[in-house]
Formats: C-alpha cells, structure tokens, sequence
DNA sequence: CATTAAATGCACTTCCGTTGCATTCTTTAT
DNA sequence: ATAAAGAATGCAACGGAAGTGCATTTAATG
C-alpha cells in the first residue's frame, strides 16, 4: 500500500484508482486546482466524479476549499498539520491576475481583526490579488 | 433638482427615474445589496436595466462591488471619499452567517500584508464571517 | 421638431455548481 | 467462493446567477 493510500485511507475515503490518480495530480501541483483544471487532465473521466471526489476529500478534511474572488471554487491540499476546518489555519490566498492562478500562502496567517461591539467571527477570508513571483519575473 | 440627481450628474451619470429610485433604495439600506434584493423591490423593472444601473453605479464609481464570499454579487454605495476604485479604500465586509447580510466595516482597513519576495499586490479582500450584532443580540 | 445618443425591455446564452437515479464496483458476511 | 449490502461511478438533467445582442423607447441636443 502506497503513502497516498494510507493517506487516504487514515482519512475515511476509500483508496479507489480515480481517487488516488487525483490525489497524485493535486500533490504534485503547487497552485490550487479548479475543477475544470481536472477535467482537463482526466478528459476520460466523468466530471460528476471528479467533483464529488473533491467533495470528499474536503468533507473529510485532507483538502481546502479556497475562495478566490474569481468565481470558481479552487482546492488544495491541506499541509501537514492544517487544521482549516477548525478555523485554526487562516492563511491568506494570492491570486494572479496575470495567469490566472491562486497559491496558498501558508506562512502568511490571516492577523486578527478587533470588530465592533456585537460583531462575533466565526471564518475568515482573504485574499491578495497582484502579479505572481513567477510572473513578475521574481 | 434634488441632492441625489446632482450626485448622478456629477458622477456622468444620466439621473433617470429607475436610477434615482435604485440609488435611493441603496441609501436607506445600511447593508450591502444584491441583485436579487433590488428585484425583488422593484418587480415591475426588468432585471437588465437593474443589472446595468449597478454597473454604471459601479463604472463611475458610486457603488463599490462586494465579493462576501457566498457567489453572490453585493454592492453598497461608496461613502465620502471613498476612493475604492483606486484601491485606497480597502475596508474589510462582514457577512453574517445567520441573517445572511453583508455590511462595510468603513472603519476597519485591511491591514498591510508583507507578501514574499517577487509577489506584487494591486487588490485585497477581507470577508469576516460569523454574526453581526443584530444577529448576537449586541 | 428632427436627429442622435443613451436607457430600457425582451429573449437568450453561458458557466459553474449541484442533484437524482441507474449501474458498476468493492467490501463483508455467510 | 458467493451472495448481499454499501459505496463509488456514469449519465442526464436542473438551477441560479452573470452576461450579451438587438429592437424599442426615452431623453437630450441643435
């Protein structure tokens, strides 16, 4: 049995040949994947599965959702230790208007934020839009 | 000619019946506003003209557009001096997950991120979500 | 009043997310 | 090993919201 596997596995999901093949796909991406992203590179695949893989895999918290401003739902794995959907691992995201992709920044956390009287947080979002390393040439 | 007429006009904007009803429907509204909530206050207009109104609200930069994160378009008029379009205004939304409302925290920037090295940022957005006041009971 | 430009109304399209249900595959118990 | 049960997948379709093209009406201008 493979590290994905297990991985997998010691997360509730079933190890099927499409679930790994997608786990394998996002882990070797370092930007947040789009749906469509998957599509493109599972062409064979059914989009209903796709999407309900990633479904699972964020259900049972070994993938985040990322809200990007763009309009479409992103996802990427969670890091070791990411504890995103306890509200306890608020990093920012970047999105590059220039090519169009979104990156975790998981150093970066989100810094707390004093509301007004009343006001009770609960999540967090934010996200920086700009011109990447990569496209800015570093 | 009343107040609201001159701040179309000032703005480029041409003050017709439905956007002078628009803005003020916008106005006595202390929460950030979508597309359905202007239809469903204005059922006789035809949702393109309330869709293109905002739009023009927004191109001349009366109105800002709000991404609160649930897929739904806001919009909240811009206050004295707001200077969002040229990315000086970067308040911070709250949306509250129980009423489902989304208001302009004016008072609150986003505070300023250090981004890696080659990352250049043009925009940020900051939703907070939980419960506003209203919802927590102050 | 005639001309021109802008605003509006109507119909339609697209995109993405989502769901229902039948079918196939995998696991578990006998 | 095989049957029964449960989960995953494939297929079809729906739904909401944003957006566009074009004809028509309304308002501004000379």
């Amino acid at each position: 049995m493979t590290e994905i596997e297990k991985k997998l596995e010691n997360n509730g999901i079933r190890p099927t040949a499409m679930r790994i093949l997608i786990y394998k796909f996002m882990a070797q991406k370092e930007v947040a994947i789009a749906l469509t992203d998957i599509e493109d590179a599972f062409v064979k695949a059914e989009r209903t599965t796709l999407y309900r893989t990633l479904k699972t895999f964020e259900d049972k918290g070994i993938v985040h959702h990322i809200d990007d401003g763009t309009g479409i739902s992103k996802y990427a794995l969670c890091e070791q230790g990411c504890n995103c959907e306890l509200d306890q691992d608020l990093h920012l995201h970047f999105h590059c208007s220039n090519c169009d992709k979104t990156v975790c920044l998981t150093d970066h956390k989100i810094p707390h934020i004093n509301l007004p009287d009343g006001y009770i947080a609960e999540d967090a979002n934010l996200v920086i839009t700009g011109i990447c390393e990569k496209c800015s040439g570093h």
